[in-house]
DNA sequence: TGTACATCAGTGAACGCGCGTTCACTGATGTAC
DNA sequence: TGTACATCAGTGAACGCGCGTTCACTGATGTAC
């Protein structure tokens, strides 16, 4: 069995990638209540009992899924990271408007990551990869004026250093509340004027300049 | 038909209002998979095809249940906003408070109230319920050292007052986003040495006294 | 005060739907000899 | 190099379930006269 598609005809090479795809994209165009065992199977052009081989459950396969969703959101935040430079300012920009693009982009993903009433609580993958995002997050809010990178020794540091606890708490909440009030349209009445794209990209701008300022101060 | 619960046998007296306070309790105890008319129509006593007679849709009773969630919402924070008397900072850590408190005591519903995708985007008492809560919100994030309680035309004027829509953007996302991430389980690493209840009122009094300072400067 | 009638909320049986699950099966693949 | 065999991913028919919807009905209530 090699990365390469196999579909041999009865086997098919690598059901589980096809049916986290299928899910993926069934998540993207129905919505959270489209994602059935069976739309995946029938989208992955297999039979509907195909799946069980594969996963336990419904929840099982959400939690796969919110977990690529969690990595591939940590793999932006830190690319936003390292183009932002040194300027905490910066930094924090571009974190809170890549996390609230990723929100716009894959809706349904980000509500799903978030769900954990939907998820299998104790799925070891989600966890980490949950985490992960966690970390980033706090490494990129918790960075000093000038200093680089910071190695996962500091962080861990960082993260259980409860000034900073309330530096990371403040400033995901902020991203996220941001993110989730303008997801459920809350902000509608305001964005309308100017377009979406120029309301996140002023009011991110200047709230996070505002905050970052206050992050700073200790 | 008086408000007096009738009960004849055959005419139930006040379906919809029963059908109202079975959703919330289904919703409560089996989340919001568990809400469905048959369920409702089961727990209020009476046969499955009733409801048709007071909803249109499952959308139109959630929509239903969750303008009721945002009226309590709004109540409670009222009530909070009144009692922590007229500093700036004290209303904005009674606010947070309650906020989130709401969210912890009714979970289901106040995931509800932000899932727009699960609701009738045009439902009338919600989004007229959406808007007080938003509006006592900002009454209580826009107000001055000082000031008393303020009228609707002032409030008016400032939610349309680009510098006040920052500061009520900054607020609300805090306190929405701090909810958020809390009911979904993202503080428990840090909540569990010290117990949720001592954990929320620490963090709430000092990240919300802290951005009060932010939103006083203007 | 009594009778006839219209209204309409609630009934209960029936329908079709998509779901997850089970289970005997099929057939491709890899391994032992 | 070839043959026998074990493995197990995928098949397809069948099952039961709860859901929303329809529809002819029942019976309580209010109104006209």
């Amino acid at each position: 069995m090699s990365a390469v598609e196999v579909k041999s005809g009865y086997h098919h090479g690598d059901l589980r990638e096809a049916l986290l795809s299928s899910a993926e994209a069934l998540l993207a165009e129905e919505g959270l209540s489209g994602l059935t065992l069976r739309a995946c199977a029938r989208r992955a052009g297999v039979s509907h009992a195909a799946p069980k081989h594969h996963f336990n459950d419904v929840a099982d396969l959400l939690s796969e899924v919110s977990a690529r969703g969690f990595d591939r959101l940590t793999e932006a935040l830190k690319a936003a990271r390292e183009q932002a430079g040194s300027d905490p300012v910066e930094r924090f920009v571009a974190v809170a408007r890549t996390y609230v693009l990723f929100a716009r982009q894959y809706q349904a993903q980000f509500r799903l990551m978030f769900r954990w009433d939907a998820l299998t609580t104790e799925h070891n993958a989600l966890l980490n990869a949950a985490q992960r995002t966690f970390a980033e997050m706090t490494n990129s809010i918790t960075v000093q004026r000038g200093e680089a990178d910071v190695s996962p020794e500091t962080l861990q540091q960082r993260i259980h250093d409860r000034g900073l606890q309330n530096d990371v708490l403040i400033g995901w909440s902020h991203i996220h509340g941001y993110a989730q009030l303008f997801l459920e349209g809350q902000f509608s009445g305001f964005a309308a004027e100017e377009g979406e794209d120029a309301f996140i990209e002023r009011t991110l701008r200047e709230s996070c300049t505002r905050l970052s300022q206050l992050l700073q101060q200790g």
